[in-house]
DNA sequence: GCAAGGTC
């Protein structure tokens, strides 16, 4: 599998790329924890170190290089002469050409890679398992072997940084797929095409044609459009407009309370809400009159609320701005300086469940010390206690990265800011509130009638507070209500017709925008905030003290511009689509590769149906050579050539076949006296007569080898000779000494050559002739020469045919211990072989000789 | 001066 090693026990140098440093480190750690560890020493980039170790894949020493980038290595921009904005038409832009290269910024990344690279035999790429890190996998790709064209290159495939994973994914590898990393490519070009020129487009356009007064004076105003921020813009105008478009409707309820000795409770009409004030009072007045209460039921039960589920970046987001109302940006940016300085996990994960080998009781080991949350770790570790659930799996997992967590105590570090503390604080909790049982509440429900009209009060008692009680950013509503039994009677203390008027929903907070972008895929979990950010910073939204966003005036016009020309371009839409499209394209570009692939596996189809038709060359060149080498009924068909087809062939399919004998046959232009004009079949035409040659050692001493013929059904020569010597066609039921058998995988029938060759001639098969069917693992050549040359012909080894046949990929795959050739011997013991002409599999005839051998 | 996506 493994090649350009120098081979034996002499190491070879493998150069390893990890996405980012971290990632770089831990790998290193791993792979290296059982030969003594890792050196480590400075790249040309002063983030991106390189490790060196020694490590064994397959058996081949290697000496490990282990090196990382910083996400994408590469930019994507139009060629120098589009980048200034005047320099062309916008719409130009659409066919600009573009170019990626490394920013100044990355160039001493591409140094270190082009450096350490020219050394190295192989190249493993340990970026991230998502499209993104497959094309980033492909810059690095393109640096390296810009420098080393003799690179082998590999890409590891991991999901998480733990030993098992990193030395299982090392000792698996496979090679980069250039399908998915074009998928990003075209995306990327699609971002900057569109982008760039609608831009440059509005700004143009509308920057100095209006008086756009809310700017400071220096402000060089952009005017941008981009796929993400435009639908982000968009959720806010649409919540806008339909608070700016909401008519408050009156409405009227009935609402009821009753004070006892232990407690007050308040009754809810079950009506909800009516929107006609005489049917309200004419309901209200029928109470009032017969003011009575019943209590008509009462339920008890036992109600748990869980813990959420283990914490991903979204919902980091929209707690953080839900609970301390710090913005997603600002929580990024704090998260990942936490991260940075190890207190917690990678910062930017969907995944919402942990893996099983997560060591989940060593986290919360480390935080028993904490003067806040320690007492309830160390509870949670207590078996007494029954603190302990393991956490709910919410159901994604982006196979990079685990939920976010603490990974590091700390009691407050004197840098952090308020924010760091929170932030700090919420990881730690909900990490705790991930791994404790649900809060336990009893909750009891009363329904009571007053003249017909039904109530009912519930009230909740918590019972266990468990992980609420280190989670205390949410709360489950206590209030108690009394105790009531069914029928019991009594009178209300309050009985009032109070009227109310319908509001509009609220404007989007920013946990409810992130929710909106989640959900129509607008960014990824480490882009949102940037889009929000953005619609802020373009003075297209604002964000009021309750993290409450309004579009501005500005906003709000360009939708309305677009809206009105019928372009949704701030709709969600388009953005799903284009995801979605780019990778259909690149699952359908799989999809017709592996058809490809089984094609090419089933080319002995080509063959037949070729042969229907045409004579085979005898230009044995080498595509043809290698063509063919798998496949025995190009070389065993010969004899099957000739048939007369309706005018209208192939569209009708009558067809009539010639004896098997024929070598040579052409259609003169003597139309024949008895036939005629012959109904072949629907499609009427005349029937010529033919001028045949046959092959002098397959037809019977008393034939003429030449012999002007009718096969319109005149010619009894031609009928002696179809009866004596077949036809050669496979769905001609009527020919004699012809065999064939069905494969018992596809159906299909296939007949064996030998039954039509000079040796064979005359001969009748029957089923009881193949009762000594044995099997061999002969291969291919067996039916070769049984079928036309002569056995012996051209005989390969076994195990170099085998070889061939493990290249090829598909259905095949994994067979390789079934024996791969079927030998039928018949009663003279003459060996006749067959393979399914369909699917290809010899294997699949394994069954024939008992269940679908006919004799024709 | 333009996009969105990685990450430092």
């Amino acid at each position: 599998m493994f090649s350009g090693g120098s081979g034996g026990g002499r190491p070879i140098r493998v150069l390893n790329v990890a996405e980012k440093p971290s990632v770089a480190k831990s790998v290193a750690e791993i792979l290296s924890r059982r030969g003594g560890g890792f050196r480590s020493r400075e790249g040309r980039s002063r983030y991106n170190r390189v490790f060196e170790f020694d490590y064994t894949i397959r058996g081949q020493a290697c000496h490990m290089l282990m090196t990382s980038v910083t996400g994408h290595l590469m930019e994507l921009d139009f060629d120098e002469r589009y980048r200034r904005w005047h320099s062309c038409d916008p719409a130009d832009l659409y066919n600009a050409p573009v170019r990626k290269y490394v920013p100044q910024d990355k160039l001493d990344i591409k140094r270190t890679l082009e450096e350490e690279s020219r050394s190295c035999h192989w190249l493993i790429l340990w970026l991230d398992c998502d499209t993104e890190g497959e094309n980033i996998a492909f810059e690095v790709l393109d640096v390296c072997a810009a420098v080393n064209n003799h690179l082998d290159v590999w890409r590891a495939r991991f999901s998480a940084l733990i030993d098992r994973e990193i030395h299982q994914s090392v000792q698996n590898l496979v090679r980069p797929n250039k399908l998915l990393a074009d998928a990003v490519d075209a995306r990327q070009e699609i971002d900057l095409r569109i982008g760039a020129s609608f831009t440059r487009f509005q700004t143009m356009l509308l920057k100095d044609a209006f008086v756009l007064d809310f700017l400071d004076e220096d402000r060089n105003l952009v005017l941008s459009y981009g796929p993400c921020q435009f639908p982000t813009l968009g959720f806010i105008v649409e919540r806008y407009w339909e608070i700016q478009s909401h008519e408050p409707e009156e409405f009227w309820t009935i609402n009821c309370s009753h004070m006892s000795d232990n407690g007050t409770a308040a009754f809810n009409w079950m009506r909800g809400r009516l929107f006609d004030y005489t049917c309200s009072v004419i309901i209200y007045e029928m109470c009032v009159e017969q003011p009575i209460a019943t209590v008509k039921n009462v339920k008890q039960q036992q109600k748990l609320k869980y813990p959420p589920f283990p914490l991903s970046t979204v919902e980091l987001q929209k707690r953080a701005s839900r609970y301390f109302r710090i913005s997603s940006e600002r929580t990024m940016k704090v998260a990942e300086e936490l991260y940075q300085a190890g207190f917690i996990s990678y910062p930017r994960t969907e995944t919402d469940s942990f893996s099983v080998n997560t060591d989940l009781h060593a986290i919360v080991q480390e935080q028993v010390a904490h003067r806040e949350w320690g007492a309830y770790a160390q509870r949670l570790l207590d078996p007494e206690a029954r603190l302990w659930r393991n956490p709910q799996n919410g159901g994604h997992d982006d196979k990079a990265h685990p939920p976010i967590h603490p990974t590091k105590f700390s009691s407050g570090e004197s840098n952090w800011s308020e924010d760091h503390k929170r932030l700090y604080g919420f990881v730690v909790r909900h990490f705790l509130a991930c791994v404790s049982q649900p809060a336990v509440g009893a909750e009891t429900s009363v329904e009571i009638d007053i003249a017909g009209e039904q109530f009912s009060a519930s009230g909740r008692a918590i019972i266990s507070k468990n992980y609420l009680e280190v989670y205390h950013f949410e709360t489950w509503g206590g209030s108690i209500i009394p105790t009531y039994d069914i029928g019991q009677q009594f009178l209300p203390t309050t009985l009032t017709l109070d009227s109310g008027v319908t509001r509009p929903p609220p404007l989007l907070s920013e946990s409810d925008l992130l929710s909106c972008m989640d959900k129509e895929g607008i960014g990824t979990d480490a882009t949102m905030h940037d889009h929000i950010k953005k619609l802020l910073d373009r003075c297209y939204a604002t964000k009021d003290a309750n993290t409450r966003f309004s579009p501005t005036n500005l906003g709000e016009a360009l939708v309305i511009g677009y809206d009105g020309m019928g372009y949704e371009l701030w709709k969600p839409y388009l953005r799903s689509k284009m995801e979605s499209d780019t990778k259909e394209v690149c699952r359908l570009l799989q999809q017709m590769k592996a058809c490809f692939l089984d094609a090419r596996q089933n080319k002995g189809k080509l063959f037949q149906a070729m042969e229907i038709f045409f004579e085979r060359s005898n230009r044995a060149g080498d595509t043809q050579q290698s063509l063919t080498e798998n496949v025995c009924p190009a070389k065993c068909a010969k004899r099957w050539q000739f048939m007369v087809g309706c005018i209208r062939f192939p569209q009708c399919r009558n067809v009539v076949w010639l004896p098997g004998a024929t070598s040579e046959a052409t259609v003169t232009s003597n139309i024949c006296n008895t036939c005629g004009q012959y109904l072949l079949c629907l499609h009427v035409g005349p029937v010529f007569m033919i001028q045949f040659k046959f092959r002098r050692l397959e037809i019977p001493a008393n034939y003429e080898v030449n012999h002007l013929g009718c096969i319109g059904g005149c010619d009894s020569v031609l009928r002696d000779l179809i009866e004596i010597c077949g036809t050669g066609s496979r769905n001609l039921s009527s020919a004699t000494g012809r065999l064939s058998i069905a494969c018992d995988n596809c159906g299909a029938t296939c007949a064996l050559r030998t039954a039509n060759t000079a040796n064979n001639r005359g001969r009748k098969f029957t089923p009881a002739s193949l009762k000594n069917a044995i099997f061999s693992s002969t291969w291919e050549d067996e039916l070769e020469s049984a079928g036309t040359e002569g056995r012996g012909a051209s005989h390969r080894s076994s195990r170099s045919s085998s070889a061939n046949r493990r290249g090829g990929q598909g259905r095949r795959q994994g067979r390789e211990a079934v024996n791969a050739d079927v030998t039928f011997v018949t009663a003279t013991g003459d060996p006749v072989s067959g393979r399914c002409y369909v699917c290809g599999d010899p294997s699949h005839f394994a069954n024939a000789a008992q269940t679908d051998l006919r004799s024709k």
